[in-house]
DNA sequence: TATTGTTATACTCTATAACTATA
DNA sequence: TATAGTTATAGAGTATAACAATA
């Protein structure tokens, strides 16, 4: 009936990048599930929130924060802005830049997007003590600020 | 000269859920830099040390450990397959399944990612103290523990 | 000359549905 | 009836290259 002996990791097993990986699985599941109803994913929450809190940025200014490419932001854009969560206003002065703004609809959305998140947050990491979780944030921020020193070749 | 005020994370600042994310960016680009020349993700790194330590596993199984459709696993056996690292063998208990193993080939290419691999890791988390990276580890596996307990609705 | 936003295009990764052969 | 592997197909999400407007 039980055909589950379960894999071994073998290699991976002693590997943090993908202990990492599979929290992160864990986590976009989690969160697609809780936005699911306002079909907002990750990337598009932090240029909601990016916006929120940097009113007027550039497309330029956004794609570096989100890491994208300034062309992959237009359609992302587009999508918000047709959802009048977002508003682009031309720049007066730098004329091919524009000012991104959240609309009025926006600002209240991403209020709700905001006690979904938390909820989430609580849901993920809510088990552990809170000396733990800061713990984990710091751990996190040191290995984004390394950066790869080494160039390899074959 | 320099319009860099750098933009407020807003909202996304106190997230370890943004943390994660930015923290799997940096870690995917080092892992990414490294397995270049030998044209390996870590989707694909992954289903190679399965296989090896789990030798005659199913598609099914592996399917189910790198937490892939079935069908998305077929294309990648194929590539694997052609580039003469891995092997499909017709299983003779279950004519359903094939079982898998590495080629020669695959056993050695491994062995020299594997070095590769712990290089990466140790870029990436070399410079935190051993109790901090046993932490991190013991932190990431108890995200990934946590099941979503609750089904939102709108 | 360089930068910004845009478009056209293509590539990668993934899943769903339907097929077949076995169980 | 159900499962394993396959195929056809489509949908996200991403980047590169070229263009017009502006700096």
């Amino acid at each position: 009936m039980n055909k589950k002996p379960s894999l071994s990791l073998g290699f991976l097993e002693g590997l943090i990048g993908f202990r990492l990986r599979l929290a992160q699985i864990a986590l976009f599941d989690d969160f697609e599930r809780a936005m699911r109803p306002f079909d907002i994913t990750p990337t598009r929450f932090g240029a909601l929130s990016l916006i929120d809190a940097n009113p007027g940025l550039s497309q330029m200014q956004l794609a570096k924060a989100i890491r994208l490419d300034r062309s992959t932001l237009v359609a992302l854009l587009d999508h918000l802005e047709k959802r009048s969560l977002v508003q682009r206003r031309p720049s007066a002065t730098d004329k091919r830049t524009n000012e991104l703004r959240l609309t009025p609809e926006g600002r209240l959305l991403l209020g709700k997007l905001k006690r979904r998140v938390q909820e989430h947050e609580k849901r993920m990491f809510g088990k552990l003590p809170a000396d733990e979780r800061a713990q984990l944030a710091r751990l996190l921020e040191a290995v984004s600020a390394m950066k790869t020193k080494q160039v390899i070749e074959i």
